[in-house]
DNA sequence: TCTATAGTTCGATAAATTTCGAACAATAGA
DNA sequence: TCTATTGTTCGAAATTTATCGAACTATAGA
């Protein structure tokens, strides 16, 4: 499989992860990664049909939220925090701190 | 005009307002607002349509974002901030400080 | 090489959003 | 009271997004 693509940071508009987060199935996913670190797909579905993950994970890519590298059969994520806080200081420290409300 | 309908500010998700935000237009009027303080619907609309407008307040308005109030024929906006703040501890602050990226 | 596991891509349908004109409502001022 | 100014509401069309099954790809291990 060829490696994902993951825009560079400069290239993600603020907008472009507003919209990202404004979905309930991905927010707890951001916040399932922040608390817990790197998790495989099949490890943050919710029961949930695996083509719709994999709509969901593209989503977190394409904003620059998430980054996903192969383990063998298995795709792991793990959320950009350096490049978002470089790019977007303290947007997601703000996010993850109201994510629960 | 009957007033507006502002939810309580507890009756806000953090998705609500993160969705109100990823809208463009939506994000240029409360960056103007956090600028320039309150303005009528008319001072900012962008060429649209009043009928759009509206719309896009109301969606400002329900996310707990932006109050309005009657002036005459005029309905001034300012932005909900004390609430926010409250209710979202450095959110807004952090989506301003980045609303230009 | 065969099979199981983990995800992606495609295509179709459903649902939500955006957009805008037209008709309507409320206020101020002549 | 008549008119202009400001916005809202309604309804329809266009666009975007979400959802999910089916077919496909890639890797690991027996």
């Amino acid at each position: 499989m060829r490696p994902f693509k993951h825009p560079k940071i400069e290239d993600v508009a603020l907008e472009h992860v507003l919209h990202a987060l404004c979905d309930p199935l991905r927010m707890d996913i951001v916040r399932q990664l922040a608390a817990d670190g790197e998790a495989s797909c099949n490890a943050l579905d919710r029961g949930r049909p695996k083509s719709s993950m994999s709509h969901h994970f593209r989503v977190l890519r394409d904003a620059g939220i998430v980054a996903t590298r192969s383990d063998g059969t298995a795709h792991m994520n793990s959320l950009r925090r350096t490049d978002l806080d470089k790019r977007f200081p303290g947007l997601l420290d703000a996010v993850l701190l109201n994510a629960d409300r």
